[in-house]
DNA sequence: TTAAAAATTTACCGCTCGGTAAAGATTCGG
DNA sequence: CCGAATCTTTACCGAGCGGTAAATTTTTAA
């Protein structure tokens, strides 16, 4: 009875559905997202769903707050580290995810990417995504804030270097995503390294 | 008989069916794009669309070509200008559109960023976007390379740099498209200036 | 003028989709 | 142990989808 694996509770359905959620995504593409391919990809029937969830709509946006949760909670901070250090590692973080689960990274990034452009025929989901964004920009805009506080970095306007730095990321990303290209997180890398950051260095 | 409005000839017709689907497109997003809401959009009746295109796929894959056609055709250049202005203007012209067609431009936008995003579930539209890419972001390239010829831009690695302006002009419009962020491009446009381009000049 | 070819409309269809209702199984409170 | 509540399955459905076939109109070529 105790047995670990056959234990299914009500909270633990809806964490599988959110799962089998994921990966009919990851197949399908939300354009082709059948409630059926989501009942595939789990051991339970594609019924459930419509007991733990009101609708196709209502599981959609179940499962965008799912995402975004996962992506936000997978972000690690290193408070002490120089200012410098710290927007590295948060940059890198954003390009390649964390280092342990680099597997589901673009996995997660494929169908996040896909919600976020959709998001523009739906004012619901578009308030989720700003409010996430907001937030994403703004760790990195305190970076920024801090290293000029002490005076390592140039007195720039650290919003707009904040929502530069944020955009790149995002570009690449898609690139890597719609277009295949590998290299893009990397070379975007780079070319922040190379173009952007040297600003909050260089005295005009 | 050659009153000029009642003449349809068939190349018309299909330019007819381009400009309802970009309408509907518009409307609905591409996920929820009927072949009824196509016909909605014309005075001729859904069903000549089968006529013309071989089913939906056919008709959207059409669709794509005509809207990179319409994309790239907008693109105007002035050979003679100094590289700097040069390039001012094409980044002004991805960011803004072309100034005579501004209000046709974000539809436009809205539309192609949509099928960009879904090219990731789809080989052959993602080629398609490739190629598409590949020249866009060339002749950003191309301009570079003209003022590090010229001796007015520092020599930099040109296909780099060129990547990252092509990113922040897709990111920036993205973030119009889909969060709905109003001033994202004056914005990109600004963070381009202040902290990309100054990079062209500096002497490291 | 006319007949064939091209283009469009009318009428229709099979299938797939999201969703529901009721039966069945499991868990929980006493 | 039992009854109630919760959860899951089985069986089914009507609406709406993309697509087709044949009738109809328009254009083309002689």
């Amino acid at each position: 009875m105790s047995d670990p694996q056959e234990k299914v509770s009500s909270k633990d359905t809806e964490e599988v559905i959110m799962e089998a959620t994921f990966r009919a995504l990851s197949k399908h593409g939300y354009k082709d997202l059948r409630m059926r391919d989501i009942g595939d990809e789990m051991e339970l029937t594609r019924q459930v769903i419509h007991y733990h969830f009101d609708g196709k709509y209502d599981l959609m946006s179940a499962f965008l707050e799912h995402i975004i949760e996962q992506y936000e909670g997978s972000v690690e901070v290193d408070g002490d580290a120089d200012p410098r250090s710290e927007l590295d590692a948060r940059i890198d973080q954003c390009l390649f995810g964390p280092e342990f689960e680099e597997f589901t990274h673009w996995d997660r990034m494929k169908v996040y990417h896909e919600l976020y452009t959709y998001a523009q025929n739906d004012g619901e989901h578009r308030k989720v995504f700003n409010e996430h964004y907001d937030r994403i920009r703004g760790s990195i805009v305190e970076v920024v804030e801090d290293g000029i506080e002490q005076g390592e970095f140039r007195d720039v306007n650290v919003d707009r270097m904040g929502q530069l730095i944020t955009d790149v990321i995002h570009a690449a990303r898609g690139r890597r995503i719609s277009l295949g290209h590998e290299d893009a997180p990397e070379e975007a890398r780079r070319a922040i390294d190379e173009f952007i950051l040297d600003s909050l260095y260089a005295d005009a």
